[in-house]
DNA sequence: ATCAGCGTTGCGTATTCTGCAACTCGAACC
DNA sequence: GGTTCGAGTTGCAGAATACGCAACGCTGAT
């Protein structure tokens, strides 16, 4: 494990909670400032850190010219982005996108409820495949063979009480989400969390990503989250239809 | 500067670019696979990246997160934010806001026109300072001594015909920038656009950042992009007036 | 004017990183 | 089913590289 790049690592997560100075971040690592200096140096001429007038050290542009850049990637979200901000505005909740990728469901965007906003903090990381909804939409669509090997190796953290935290109990789940179309997630990885999730499928009808709304239990019961399952199902029909 | 960490950078920033292989990494890098796993390895035990089922690398989880709060400590571009979407809404063409870091004119964000999504392609990369409206605003703003040092340096790669090819013209064209409170962009980048752009300054009347409205010439004339100038002059200041 | 605090530089040392070669594992192909 | 190919992984010895020291310079405060 490579010394100097775990101390630049760091330094990254320390200028994360906010600005430092170079002796501030020297005694926080506990190293001699020349090496810091030399850490920050190579990271400012790539941008990963700048540096304002007054030599205090920041978070450089870099780093979230990367961060969109893969979160570009998909053309999923090209495609679905408007229909997600209509769900969004029309139900007032949480909607996420996700995408099957190398067997995982990553997150591809998200749209927050409170202000219409986008919230990114877990675009571009994968979902928990076994208490959340888009997560049993995409693994259900897979192949049999994959889904098995997938069934067989997953952790089974049980996040909340409500969590599957057998391969059984998750093998008779997907089979009745393949059967009904959609996926629920009753406060599985959050207690007091419901959502709903349902498949975009191109014109093969191999399905390409998965769309849920997830709401609270304060502000809706699960009977409630499910009066919106048109709304949802409607959005990834529309979302299906254009992907062609 | 530090050659293992210089090494690990260009490898996130590969990583930004979609998913690779340790081997292409390692070809990509011209370096041993054992100098490129031993990196990951790092990275990943922090979570900067990750690896999937199929040993594909990828940006992870740690990243994004540490990218939007460099987002959010970026002050310019937090103040900035609900103004440039009011102008992007008002004009509905393509606003940049841009900021001095280290010697250059950095992207720091962007609103596109033609759709309610925003395009990041271009944050992160730096303006060129000869012939972009930012560009100029924020180099008019320099102080002297850095800014000649400037003229001496640029390449004034002639992009189109209206480009400012030497040094002489550039500072004539500053000179005006600084008296007016504005500097145009008259097809000098991109033979069909035209932009205009000016300063946000703080209470001490320091230049801290610069904004354009870009606009392609098939949809306004020159006259009539001056006729936004108005709206562009009442965000920065109202952008001037919240940064303090 | 002096001092204190902080960032910066040059340099010798040894720690750390590097690349080689060999090994493992799995898949693909005959 | 055996073989070969590709890709990732490990141990190791040599050497380049990163480290910390000490001294310098700058800026702002007392």
């Amino acid at each position: 494990m490579s010394q100097s790049l775990s101390r630049a690592l760091q330094i990254l997560a320390s200028l994360g909670e906010g600005d430092r100075s170079l002796d501030q971040l020297a005694t926080e690592l506990g190293v001699h400032k020349t090496t810091v200096l030399r850490l920050l140096r190579t990271m400012e001429a790539d941008r990963f850190v700048r540096r304002d007038d007054q030599h205090r050290y920041r978070l450089g542009s870099r780093l979230f010219a990367l961060a969109d850049a893969a979160r570009e990637q998909h053309v999923v979200r090209e495609v679905a982005a408007p229909h997600l901000r209509q769900l969004n505005q029309k139900t007032g909740q949480t909607v996420h996108l996700a995408a099957w990728e190398n067997g995982e469901a990553l997150y591809v965007d998200k749209l927050d409820s409170v202000r219409t906003v986008r919230m990114y903090s877990q675009v571009g990381v994968p979902a928990a495949l076994h208490c959340t909804a888009v997560g049993k939409v995409l693994l259900a669509a897979q192949p049999k063979r994959q889904r098995e090997a997938v069934l067989a190796s997953l952790e089974y953290h049980a996040y909340t009480p409500q969590t599957l935290t057998g391969p059984d109990a998750l093998r008779d789940e997907l089979d009745g989400v393949r059967a009904n179309g959609w996926a629920q997630d009753k406060g599985e990885h959050e207690s007091f969390m419901n959502c709903i999730g349902a498949p975009i499928v191109d014109h093969a009808g191999r399905v390409v990503g998965a769309v849920s709304v997830s709401v609270p239990d304060v502000l809706l019961n699960y009977e409630q989250v499910l009066e919106l399952l048109p709304e949802l199902l409607a959005t990834t029909k529309a979302i299906s239809a254009d992907y062609n």
